[in-house]
DNA sequence: CGAGCACTTGATCGCTTTCAATAGCTGTGG
DNA sequence: CCACAGCTATTGAAAGCGATCAAGTGCTCG
């Protein structure tokens, strides 16, 4: 137990992840089943929500704040090798433990099921498992993107790619797709990047003064960044993603 | 059309890749209306599978052969995302294109499956879409295991580390894991390797030679390793594997 | 025998790490 | 109110690892 649970349980109808988490394609009995078998859990930024290697009783999904999956070696250096944002499952159904530790990067909701009964659904309810499949392909494709930053991109690029996918993932801006200019507020430590990167927490601090000092962002305070263009930020990334004006 | 097709056409049931491939929980009935869908194409090596963007008529497994998955950034760095050996699967239901070249780095036989044919079965069949999802899960532990190596192993380590991937999964080797000492061919070229490894090719040479030096690995040619002491390789590794020795 | 290819080895360069000092912020307690 | 601890972040200087540039080796195949 490393968590105190908290009862705030809305109706799946009204859950804010509701369209995009494991349970999209579920409609009414099915929404019903999973209604039954769910809780919610809160954790406070820091705590570790599953340990590798432990015993996981529960699969679920984050509702709101940020987790991330770490994987350490025993000499202490460790790989964060997933960012867990809103709508993102957890837990490995069919398998006893975890492969990761997870932990909240922020304070953080998690909307759990019991994986017995879970599991149980999985067997009897194709929309589940079709939903699971399309997120876990989608995740690959994320892991293996990220394995080009990792292998190829330099420590400026780096910071720029992770900018560019918290950027284009953080809700607000979902709204305004249109602007060049973004904002958002990094849910991660210096040191939380620099696991995420493979860099060490003094490369992200001055690269990300490299880039301000560059104009490619503007700080206020240490957390919440500006983006001037959008552009450049991806183009300093080395995404030839050309913003998405073909032609 | 970039290979020729060859028609090979065992039996399902005498497939060597049977039991561990998409098909593996398949029987009966179900297994032939796969045999009615299936063909088989032969690429040399070198050969491109897939072109990353390019429209995909096809799904399939790899039956014999290597073949690998890349992520290439304009100005020519890449990144291999993948390595697939026999039994892993190509292709992504549900989607047009592929994300990735899809190369094959030997000569390679896959069986095909026409995509849309293979999507319908999908959608009537929970048998082939769990063992997809399972196997989708494993490559993403797979993938997410790289990261570590990419993202905070020495060039020594990577090395170690690819080493110890390629003995574990030789059919060779599955039929004594009690011996410490372990033989294999190398599929992948020094380039190849440095590509998986985010490395230069020059350091891959480099590195091997030095493992060769201090006797954790022994040359037979270029690409025909012996590994005296398997638990040796895995320590350089940095994996804290043990050796299964627990206690 | 020479072209082409995969690989090895050497010398040097430069980016990221490492080690170290300092700044800014928040909360606590005398 | 100020002093101080504890934490996150910044910045500087030096070291080290892998990249880059450059030959050179050994093999296969025409």
């Amino acid at each position: 137990m490393n968590a105190p649970s908290k009862s705030i349980a809305p109706n799946c109808s009204d859950c804010p992840i509701r369209h995009r988490a494991v349970c999209a394609r579920c409609e009414g009995e099915e929404l019903e089943r999973l209604e039954e078998i769910k809780y919610y859990r809160s954790f406070e930024a820091g705590q570790t929500i599953i340990w590798s290697n432990d015993k996981m009783d529960f699969v679920g999904s984050v509702v709101s704040g940020v987790a991330s999956l770490t994987q350490a070696m025993e000499d202490g250096r460790t790989q964060m090798v997933g960012l867990l944002l809103p709508s993102d499952f957890v837990g490995r159904p069919g398998r006893e433990g975890s492969a990761y530790d997870v932990t909240a990067t922020t304070d953080v909701v998690m909307c759990c099921f019991r994986k017995k009964p879970f599991e149980k659904m999985m067997r009897e309810t194709p929309h589940i498992s079709h939903r699971l499949l399309e997120m876990t392909l989608d995740e690959l494709d994320a892991a293996r993107e990220w394995m080009l930053v990792l292998g190829r991109k330099t420590a400026r690029e780096k910071i720029a790619s992770l900018l560019s996918i918290i950027a284009r993932r953080d809700p607000a801006q979902v709204a305004q797709p249109a602007s060049k200019a973004v904002a958002f507020d990094l849910p991660l430590t210096r040191e939380a990047m620099a696991d995420y990167l493979g860099l060490t927490l003094e490369t992200v601090s001055r690269q990300v003064s490299a880039l301000k000092r560059d104009g490619v962002i503007v700080l206020e305070g240490k957390r919440h960044v500006v983006v001037p263009d959008m552009d450049r930020l991806l183009e300093e990334a080395g995404d030839d993603s050309d913003g998405g004006h073909l032609i």
